[in-house]
DNA sequence: AATGAATGAGGGTTCATTCAT
DNA sequence: CATGAATGAACCCTCATTCAT
């Protein structure tokens, strides 16, 4: 991953894994087979390290879903998922899932996983309190395409980019659309 | 802009490129100087399609912000700007966007100009309407980051994926947030 | 010539030679044919260069063998002769003799013209006076390759290297070998 | 330096070398990094070469600077610096010295040494006799150039040359100048 | 007579992969 | 298990040469 980070996937070259990892080149290939592989299971890996912060996550707070449902999406933006070096590595992967199959179906899982968490904690939230006008399916559509635009500033103007607005944006998305379980934060 | 959709950035070789454009692999480097060159070419390029495809959609429609706003809302998610091909090459290149200072530029660039706008129309909502609890900077980060986000569900699940669901994720938000100038679509 | 010197004969390319004589590429081939014929006609045009300037010099002077000879030595060692740009490119064409039979022949036909005049001027001023121990061939021998080997000096240390100390040498030679014939100067 | 005697520098390929070598093509730039520093490797080793024997050069004979000077003389006329295959390489790289800043500085450093000892020689030789009207200076810049150029006459006319008559010729030269310390040998 | 866009072979170089040790 | 030297295919790029204009 730092290598991939550093150069992007068509610059990491298996010498560099080695050299990264105090190891002979010989090795690499020994342990993964091919360069292809090493990648998938880096892919797989960061995608297993998502879910377990996923799933500390809602196991934290105090249990009801907009705890939890608030708990994730400050996981999405908190320091350990948003710095940039991690970041890279999603990008250069989705830079290249429209060629690689293997990679869509790796991230394809995450996401799927990802969505069906989020609508079911909308869902419960609706369930839970009048919202005669909202659909947990809208509401999910734009709370999981938010976390992964924010990512895409986080990369590309990292400097000027504050996770603290950014997740000041989603409460503020919450408490408008969820009132009841959201309360209105001072606006920034 | 085929190729880079087909094989991604790092397996797109000048040998593909010129296949592709029916001409010779000397021509290419004729013109464009180096592999490296093309690429740059090809992101200014497609940064200026969209640019221009977005000038044209602050101009269409009845001229009010929200008129506008919404215009622009319909562009990122119309079926020209969604075209999984495309998109693979905007992955592509944010994919490489933190190893190549040069892409990264460009992409700020397109990116500044967006939010720029799109914080100016909400701006200018809030100022022709009665908004206490909301700030322009939320609602623009929010929108912003959605476009981008859908896209990234466009590319990764392309065939369930639909537009129409989106546009209606984001009209609802809007008319969540800004009652007053959007209006409340029936629940899809 | 101009780009031999600057870039040798391996680094020049037609591209270049065309640039520098503000023309087209296409004309060097219509004029010259191929590469190795510009090369070639270069060579011979630098060959009758100093042919011409050979045959000047020996005009010159009193007349005398002995003049002329002087006068030869003067040539070699005269400004025209020695500048770096022209050495250059001598020297260029030198390095590919070996595995160019043709550069070989014109280099050849220059030297033996030049060794048989040599050894002409000498035979002449031993029958013109008593050097019972000399032979035309010795003299015209460490002349003839004096001026050579005094050419690299001047190609490769060019700054410390100075033309009137080895013009002062070959005088110091030819008035100890030909005493009768070449003045004693005042050594330096 | 096979390869380069054949073909000469420029037209000198790795595969070439490699052929020649019996490796691939691939080892050469593991080993050299790239072909240029092949070059500089090339021509470093040619360097030590011959300063390795003129060492020995220097060790051998009886001692005298007159011995010595004989010697290093012998030396540049001998079979084995004489054979066109290495002078071929020699000159290969002094027609590259004009554009090659590298390679000037290795011949500069062989010619500096060379011309340092011969003078020194010449100055032992000098002091140890009676010779008002010549200087070391002169004689040195005799010597060393007349080698380089007898070198060239061996490149270009290697058939008719005779290195005999050129260790003749600086016989004759040095008995000429010295003749307290070289005998004079009979004319050929 | 002259242009310069276009060709395509061949160059140097990189690098995933193999394999003797 | 581990190494790293070696391979060779494939890459980008250069450039002599051609040819329609």
């Amino acid at each position: 991953m730092k290598c991939i980070g550093r150069r992007g996937i068509g610059g990491t070259t298996l010498a560099d894994v080695a050299r990264e990892a105090g190891l002979s080149q010989g090795i690499v290939n020994l342990h993964f087979q091919s360069k292809e592989n090493l990648f998938i299971e880096t892919l797989k890996s960061l995608a297993e390290d998502y879910r377990a912060q996923f799933e500390g996550a809602l196991q934290r707070g105090d249990g009801s879903p907009a705890g939890r449902l608030m708990s994730l999406m400050e996981l999405d933006l908190s320091h350990s998922v948003c710095q940039p070096a991690k970041l890279a590595v999603w990008f250069a992967f989705w830079g290249e899932v429209k060629s690689r199959p293997t990679y869509r179906k790796i991230c394809d899982e995450v996401d799927r996983y990802y969505d069906e968490v989020i609508l079911q904690l909308c869902a419960e939230i609706i369930d839970s309190g009048y919202y005669p006008q909202i659909t947990a399916m809208n509401v999910a559509t734009v709370l999981a395409s938010m976390t992964n635009g924010l990512w895409l500033s986080c990369l590309i103007s990292p400097q000027e980019w504050s996770r603290h607005a950014a997740l000041d944006a989603v409460h503020c998305y919450l408490s408008t659309v969820f009132p009841q379980h959201f309360r209105r934060s001072g606006a920034t």
